[in-house]
RNA sequence: GGCCCCAUCGUCUAGUCAGGCCUAGGACAUCGGGUUUUCAUCCCGGUAACAGGGGUUCAAAUCCCCUUGGGGUCACCA
């Protein structure tokens, strides 16, 4: 599989369960996966599910189906128990206090009993003179032992992250060299009122203790780096790898959110997005191989992905393109394929009963074959077979144009119905077997001096209510006598009110 | 607003690190043509970009600086 086989590397998937798995977030699962397989590494899943108020259960179940759709197993993580869990970040915070107090120990932390209202105030007050918005360093005047005797005396406090003198440079793999002075930096808390730690305190302690080798993460991670790269020092660990992808930006530019369409896998999921067509899509915003190739499977991106082709700047999510990616893949799938995925479909539009599935299957599997190539995902199948399943009621714009152009075929129309009728009964109408009904239509055609599309034109148009359909006489085929005809004997109304 | 990141066709990008091979390549979209009973597919072709300004250099899309523009981030959220 993989050339460059390195054990030791090992990356995770951190995200945080409010809401849905979002198409950013999927990608940066993606990523991470790719370079994991790539160097034999592990690919590990971490649920950040500690604020208690926004994190819940159906958002934890969309990442893992999210992934599992996708096809991104996870080595490590919910229900792949390994060396290193508990998985879920709520059950590891309770071991981080023993950190706290190491580094406040050390002074590297102090404890702040500044109020709310305080630090409020004070915001207000530094925002009004226009100035850096940070914590003012009060509680770090503090003596041990006044801080100690206050503590004990159950006056609430947080613990901060005392910041040190200097400049921090972060070397992202990406991005290159991030310098960052440390003043621009406040004393972050890192242990809340309750005594438990803040969720850039807790990424410190977990990436650390899951032996995390890159931290591969959306970009706008990448400000809170220098203070987690400080926190690992001041522990004394060993300072991971950085990798910040750029963001998905929404058609316009800006933040891709729910105002813009589907921004939840599962929504792409639902509506029968093949999973292959999402993974080419998702790697190419912001990934590239060279400037030939555009198609890519699973297999391929995890032999040439790299994180040296990744790009510094925003993608912004072009629908068009996982339409084309979407279709792409569709015509690569068998019939077989297809039917299987498109008949849940069918069956939750009501064009297909349980009891029916059977008898019905031959004309259904070739109904599907027809619109395969005709849709970019498998839920388009709907409206793209409806008229086999559903008796035109109208006629669509393109039907009505068609009618109109062709306002003299109507005697046309019912001569060839009356042929048909005529010459092909019962027993030599068979679905998927165009020939005959072509054949009657040529010949009429001769008769009359027409063209084909003279005929075959106003005909669609009346036997499906559109103007654009698979070949005429397939759908013929497959729309059976009874119901041809059955349609075939409104022409004049549609005609009349065309 | 402070700080950080980014900047090639409408969009995703190749080329930038190691300056000349770039009259800037590909894909999506778009426009035109071919095939076809329509549509889709498929094939052929076209339009379309180095944000602006200064440098450095024999030579800059590529290196440096400034400007402009876009994005991110500044919580007892993650």
């Amino acid at each position: 599989m993989s050339t460059k086989t390195s054990p030791s590397i090992r990356v995770r998937f951190a995200p945080s369960p409010t809401g849905y798995l979002h198409i950013g977030g999927a990608r940066t699962a993606l990523f991470n996966y790719l370079f994991a397989r790539k160097h034999g590494g592990t690919f590990i899943l971490r649920i950040e599910d500690t604020d208690r108020e926004r994190s819940t259960q159906p958002a934890i179940q969309a990442i893992f189906d999210g992934l599992r759709y996708l096809g991104l197993e996870w080595d490590e993580g919910p229900g792949k128990e390994g060396d290193f869990g508990p998985y879920f970040q709520s059950e590891r915070l309770p071991r981080y206090t023993r950190y706290v107090d190491q580094l406040i120990q050390q002074g590297k932390a102090y404890r702040c009993f500044c109020s709310r209202e305080r630090l409020d105030e004070l915001r207000q007050r530094q925002s009004a003179a226009k100035d850096r918005i940070q914590y003012d360093r009060r509680c770090l005047q503090l003596s041990m032992d006044d801080s100690d005797r206050r503590a004990k005396a159950g006056e609430p406090f947080v613990v901060r992250f005392r910041v040190p003198e200097g400049a921090t440079v972060v070397d992202d793999l990406i991005r290159g060299k991030v310098h960052v002075e440390h003043k621009e930096i406040e004393d972050l808390i890192i242990q809340r009122g309750d005594g438990t730690c803040v969720y850039n305190f807790a990424v410190v302690g977990d990436d650390h203790e899951m032996g995390i080798t890159h931290v591969i993460r959306g970009e706008d991670h990448l400000s809170n780096t220098p203070k987690q790269v400080l926190l690992f020092q001041a522990l004394g660990f060993p300072v991971p790898s950085y990798a910040h992808i750029p963001l998905i930006l929404a058609p316009g530019g800006g933040k891709l959110s729910k105002r813009h369409g589907a921004v939840a896998v599962t929504d792409y999921h639902e509506k029968g997005y093949l999973p292959e067509a999402m993974i080419n899509f998702l790697v190419r915003m912001g990934w590239s191989f060279d400037d030939k190739q555009e198609i890519f499977g699973l297999p391929e991106l995890i032999e040439k992905f790299s994180l040296e082709h990744v790009s510094k700047s925003g993608a912004m999510f072009d629908l068009k393109k996982l339409e084309y990616l979407g279709a792409y893949y569709m015509r690569q799938r068998s019939v077989g394929d297809f039917v299987q995925l498109a008949i849940p479909y069918l069956r939750k539009a009501g064009f297909v009963r349980e009891a029916d599935l059977e008898r019905e299957r031959g004309r259904i599997e070739m109904m599907l074959e027809l619109a395969k190539s005709r849709v970019a995902c498998v839920s388009q199948i709907v409206d793209e077979v409806r008229f086999f399943f559903e008796d035109p009621a109208i006629l669509d714009e393109g039907a009505l144009k068609v009618i109109r152009k062709h306002k003299e075929a109507l005697p046309l129309v019912e001569q060839y119905a009356a042929k048909v009728a005529a010459a092909v009964p019962e027993e030599a109408w068979r679905p998927g077997q165009p020939a005959v009904l072509e054949a009657q239509a040529r010949e009429l055609i001769a008769t009359q001096g027409a063209q084909l599309g003279d005929l075959a034109q106003p005909l669609r148009a009346v036997l499906t209510g559109r103007s654009a359909t698979p070949g005429l006489f397939e759908v013929m085929s497959i729309l059976g006598r009874a119901a041809c005809l059955r349609r075939l004997a409104k022409a004049k109304n549609f005609f009349g009110s065309a």
